[in-house]
DNA sequence: GCCCCAAACAACGA
DNA sequence: CTCGTTGTTTGGGG
């Protein structure tokens, strides 16, 4: 599952791609995938429109189109966007458009993958707007969560997944079976940079090392958050526990406010 | 806080006592508890009317009155029943009911009694109800609690406390941290039977040795929920733990189902 | 590994 | 040690 910086990524070179193509088709293969508002509405919704622009809002990916509406495509945990030649439909494909000049297909061998049309705006910061002032409100309004609970919840900041919330609270030095109510508030500038150092670090490499990815995942440059690795880039051996019901990799360079 | 032990006979004595009488004044103190629908309704709902009855409802105690309206009294943690001299308001009364040959007063210094005029029905069943195949549906309705937690939780069953979970789990023979769905079939009808062993023998001997009681508690006799004992009947010692978030007492006679 | 839902659990106040 | 309410955690299914 490709995560903020993959998206991010995926979002600019989508962008480039296919900013003012027409969508001149669109089916639904209705072998797994949820939509909103239906699969019928989907293609009268899209056929005839003009692609004015494509930007990743929290883990989704929003296609704008040129009558104001957004369509938007979450790729939950095996989904991808892959270009087919004009026609073909790849396995396990869950919605196709046919564009002017190629196709964009949706697949996901998992059938888990969520499309919406004009998605309800969400009262959520999204973890690029994160800094240290807007930390301390959310985590002062969830004071007894566990830190990784935290970062990961959707429903308080916006874009991080497991894998970088286990960077992120590495490079801030920060346990992740750390309470929110518990992290001083001296740490939070701190904890601000690593959000933005990591995310931002990471688009940046994925963005230089794979400059027209639409799909997969980048994983091999992370720090603890990486099978390949036993100790982190400052030489400490990396545990892997589950926190927060979720596979967890950190060091003992991260302190443990409880 | 009475169980419903004591409130059986608490309900029998109050109905002995005051079936037939009339209400002539209804006061509400202000000072804490809880009412429904209003304060300001009580009085008018309740003055002039006949108490035709009394009966335990769950926790509750309900005064039946004569045009077939119910007022239920949920005494909570530290809730009690007072028979005044006419005219004479105790410390910390919530409610005083002016009948025609005395005054019954409802104390709280704690503040937490509710009283509610006809409650909605509830289609919970009553621990009295209990028998062995109301317990294996109630057992695969919730599978997975804690049979501690199960037995206390109101929604479930009706009537049975903290005091007199204890004393039915070590009457089966069942360990407090035992999971509701692992409880074999064939444990089923001791279960049941302790239910009514325990709650049944409990009402029986309160109602012998305090033939009056309508207020207070009587737990001098408990088997195993008793800080004054060290050993159970059978001479196994008393553990004192947390169970379910409660203070639970047990003994290694208690087979865990988990 | 993702989201959603429902159930179980814990903490707090009245 | 009671009942609500609210918030958090956990497990299952798509």
């Amino acid at each position: 599952m490709p995560e903020l910086p993959d998206l991010v990524v995926f979002a600019e070179n989508l962008s480039r791609q296919f900013t003012g193509e027409r969508i001149v088709e669109a089916v639904w293969h209705g072998r797994g995938g949820r939509v909103s508002p239906s699969a019928e509405e989907l293609p009268r919704a899209l056929v005839g429109r003009t692609i004015s622009g494509v930007e990743r809002w929290g883990k989704e990916i929003c296609f704008l189109l040129d009558n104001g509406q957004r369509f938007c495509v979450h790729l939950m945990l095996s989904g991808r966007f892959i270009l087919a030649p004009t026609g073909k439909h790849p396995h396990s494909a869950i919605l196709t458009l046919g564009l002017e000049r190629g196709t964009l297909t949706i697949q996901d061998p998992k059938g888990l993958v969520s499309v919406t049309l004009d998605p309800p705006p969400r009262n959520v910061p999204d973890a690029l707007e994160t800094n240290a002032e807007l930390l301390q409100r959310l985590l002062a309004a969830r004071p007894k969560m566990g830190i990784k609970a935290f970062l990961i919840d959707q429903t308080i900041l916006r874009g991080i997944g497991n894998a970088y919330a286990d960077e992120i609270l590495w490079k801030a030095r920060i346990h992740p079976r750390s309470i929110t109510g518990k992290i001083p508030g001296e740490a939070l500038h701190s904890f601000a940079g690593a959000v933005h150092a990591v995310l931002d670090g990471a688009a940046e490499r994925i963005r230089r090392e794979h400059p027209s990815i639409i799909g997969g995942e980048v994983r091999d440059f992370l720090a603890v958050h990486n099978p390949s690795r036993q100790l982190s880039p400052t030489g400490h051996p990396i545990r892997v526990e589950t926190v927060s019901s979720k596979k967890t990799y950190f060091t003992d360079e991260q302190i443990l406010y409880e």
